[in-house]
DNA sequence: GATAGAACCTCCAGCAACTAGAGCTTCAAG
DNA sequence: CTTGAAGCTCTAGTTGCTGGAGGTTCTATC
């Protein structure tokens, strides 16, 4: 039997989060000692992890609360866990794009940028620049 | 002069999202009319606007804060909007780096599923799998 | 069996960065 | 002068945790 700290320290996170998914019904009330306190066995420590890679994979704990169900009744048609899938992989395309001509403009921002004084700083002006991306049309009296 | 709703159309902010802003002191307190309604000129258009667009570019309120106080202040070196570009830039990278590999495994999830019945379903496999990324060693009484 | 101190307990508060709603007032057009 | 959209303040909620206060339990050592 697993105390909290020690499930903790396997799947690498804190007390405090186990807690918390307990307390939102993700995990499971666990057995507790006379002296009330937590412990935890390997079906606890399997759900946790499941849990943890679930997170590192960018799902949000209602993504995972979802596949946990599935995973609970799997009488149902894997449709809805791939759809799930679908919708994540989405959006992760999505912000992956984002970034990325994020990248490009810090990049810009950053080689531009000489190390003189403020007055002939790109970095501000590219932030500048952009501020008016909302450009003439988005300027009052246009 | 804008009020604070034509303000929110022409920088794609939310109203709430302005008082906010200055509330947490990111934006001056405009002139407001007899009424009390908030008055808006050119010069609150242009710092939303730089105020959104770093937003957009992943910076955070308190990155967008020091940028704008350097901007406020202009004498001082440029190193310093430089540093949080920089910051920003190594961020940006790791985030990118996990997304994709994030992408990756939710490709493979998808392909592997081919819509039957749980049972056999590769989706929940996967994420099963990996929850023993926690192997051996992490099983407990190992 | 006593004791020390690490780890546990509950409860509350807070973080970022907004968002939403209640209940009320002001503005601008017809 | 009325009407209704848009403004106002204030409070509370969101997601996914994290930290602290103040108190209890467990376990190892003597």
């Amino acid at each position: 039997m697993l105390t909290i700290g020690g499930l903790a320290k396997r799947t690498g996170t804190k007390v405090q989060t186990i807690r918390y998914y307990e307390t939102i019904g993700l995990l499971p009330e666990p057995e507790r000692t006379e002296g009330g306190q937590r412990r935890y066995g390997q079906t606890d420590l399997d759900r946790l992890g499941f849990v943890r890679h679930g997170r590192q994979l960018g799902f949000s704990l209602e993504a995972i609360r979802e596949l946990l169900d599935l995973a609970d009744n799997p009488t149902q048609s894997c449709a809805d866990a791939d759809s799930i899938a679908r919708r994540q992989l989405k959006q992760v395309e999505d912000r992956i794009a984002r970034l990325q001509a994020l990248q490009v403009e810090l990049q810009r921002m950053i080689k531009d940028c000489g190390h003189h004084s403020v007055a002939d700083c790109r970095v501000l002006e590219v932030l500048r620049d952009h501020s008016e991306c909302l450009t003439d049309h988005d300027r009052i009296g246009a």
